[in-house]
DNA sequence: GTGAAAGCGCTAACAT
DNA sequence: ATGTTAGCGCTTTCAC
């Protein structure tokens, strides 16, 4: 026998029927002990694999899950995005499923342009990282493909997500700047459409009120284009050129609070003494910029695998519950806020 | 028709064959271009899309190219070689590929464990990213499979290789160091049986030779377990603790520069003033450390894209030419070198 | 240039 | 519990 074996050789070799065969590589079915066992001994004789392209072929599965990102998150080699894509390959091998990444522009027409993958039939369930067009939802949805989205959530929830626990990642970092001693607390946010953003807002809003500490509009930094580094120097800019003079400063992100760090350093301000500054993610970055920033932490790896175990559910069960997981943050306290600056109201 | 179309759906509603719905499908053989547009607007009309499984089994092409990463590498989201594998991400779709990502151990046993995506004939050829075992490559050699090693070469250049020019970056960071006047220059490194680091360390030794510099043996640490920041600090101590006084560090990798310089900032030593620090590869972290580390860039994602076009250029031209790729490097002065101490003998 | 026919290696009814 | 029989949707000789 010169090429690889198929399962016809096993089943010959076995004196066995293909479907039986069949039935025990894919512990399907009911098959006796003693006729699995042969089997499964012609196999290792063999060294048997089935292969992926023939079986996909007869039973319309894929193996592979897809992994779609926003062109700009993947093309910035977004440090928080890659950790959860990152995460999900991980967890993919463990149930055996490949990731197969793509990217999609903001926009979405069908006839424009559709992820391959999609096209081809090659996967059999979808990861969406962060915001894409609804439209492109909605046409995942018409293919049947079970979705998870990560970092994103829908007006209604028909789609499984994992999602941040902003909500208390938000009220965690601006009781940590109360508790300080601070009250004139800013914000530092970028395009409030993402609801994860959006949430951090409200957050910062609430804790203060309920601390009974007055909102200033003018501390509140919420159209900047991009919660990148640069956004986050050009928002501290116009914060400060506003005339606000907060003693703390909550920043969206911590690309964000890098960028304000940035600015502050470049207008002689010591961190945290004249100003402590807060941040939100905790990607790697933030440990190793000087002040090491204080953030809230989120379990990004923890999220991709999360969400693969939600789309392998979904797989496998063919069931379609719809499960909302809000993965849990944790404050990190470093040396941005650490010696704060002492209350002056 | 409610299903998705299918190749006979196209065939039929254009009367023509099967086969030449092929041809034209895969821009093969002759087909009058009549015959071509008239297919081609049928497959418009119908919007198909072959199937990828289907196609696999047919044609022995899975349209995937594998990616092999150690183990540790992998599950310590080392940013070096997670940068080489986005490259290969952002050029595999370029080229119709999607990248199936595995992991291997040290040691390799066939018998033990095999790549699943091997076993399953899943993909049309091989990218390895760093040190693994030698057998695992001929393992794949004997599938038939092309290989593109990335930052590893072999003793006999059987395969393409992508490489960094380890040679020049370490003498242009050498040169750096003895150009602002340092000759008390220590050397970092790791395990220095990877090819790239052994190179750089050879690259050390020469360019001090050349300027006829003395070499010290007590200024080359070469035997630290792990080529990270920990294994930078403990390198970084025990440099120290020998009695060493170097006024210059150049270190294997930026992680070991990282941890090199916590551990002078532990020891109250200022940096560049006391010690000049250049590292290697030029990570994220590395332009956000304070203070911001002199380096020598790689460019990892073109690293990445350069092997996805070698393993695609063997993939369909089924050529077996090898190629070996010095991508440069280029020497990032930062703040770790730039107010140097002055020359002492 | 185009068509007919044979399979790629597997799964999944349906029988038995 | 195991075997028989059809395909899954495509590519690929080989005729014509």
């Amino acid at each position: 026998m010169k090429h690889r074996p198929t399962i016809r050789d096993v089943a010959r070799k076995a004196g066995l029927s293909l479907s039986t065969v069949s039935l025990v590589i894919n512990n399907r079915g009911y098959v006796s002990p003693e006729t699995r066992e042969s089997v499964l001994k012609v196999v290792r004789e063999l060294s048997y694999h089935p292969t992926r392209s023939a079986r996909g072929l007869a039973s319309k599965t894929s193996g592979n899950i897809g992994f779609i990102l926003s062109e700009e998150h993947f093309s910035q080699a977004e440090p928080f995005y890659t950790r959860i894509f990152l995460g999900t390959e991980f967890e993919a091998r463990i149930h055996n499923f490949y990731i197969l990444l793509t990217t999609v522009g903001d926009q979405f027409d069908p006839d424009q342009y559709v992820p391959r993958f999609l096209l081809e039939r090659n996967v059999d369930g979808i990861i969406i990282a962060g915001k894409v067009s609804e439209k492109l939802i909605s046409y995942i949805d018409s293919l049947g493909l079970p979705i998870v989205l990560v970092d994103y959530e829908m007006k209604r929830a028909l789609h499984s997500a994992v999602l941040i626990d902003n909500w208390r990642g938000g009220t965690l970092a601006v009781e940590h700047l109360l508790a300080l001693g601070h009250r004139r607390i800013a914000f530092l946010g970028g395009d409030i459409r993402h609801p994860s953003l959006s949430e951090r807002y409200a957050a910062y809003k609430n804790t203060l009120n309920q601390a009974g500490v007055h909102l200033d509009e003018t501390f509140e930094i919420t159209e900047e284009k991009a919660t990148s580094v640069a956004g986050g120097t050009s928002a501290a800019e116009r914060l400060f050129a506003s005339g606000a003079n907060p003693t703390a400063i909550f920043a969206v992100n911590d690309a964000m609070a890098i960028g304000c760090v940035r600015h502050l350093k470049s207008r002689g301000m010591r961190i945290p003494h004249d100003v402590a500054i807060v941040g939100f993610d905790d990607i790697d970055m933030s440990a190793h910029i000087e002040p090491r920033l204080t953030t809230v932490r989120v379990f990004k790896e923890e999220m991709g695998k999360i969400a693969v175990q939600r789309v392998v559910d979904s797989i496998t069960a063919k069931t379609n519950i719809v499960v909302t997981t809000h993965v849990p943050v944790e404050l990190i306290v470093r040396e941005s806020t650490v010696s704060a600056a002492h209350a002056d109201d």
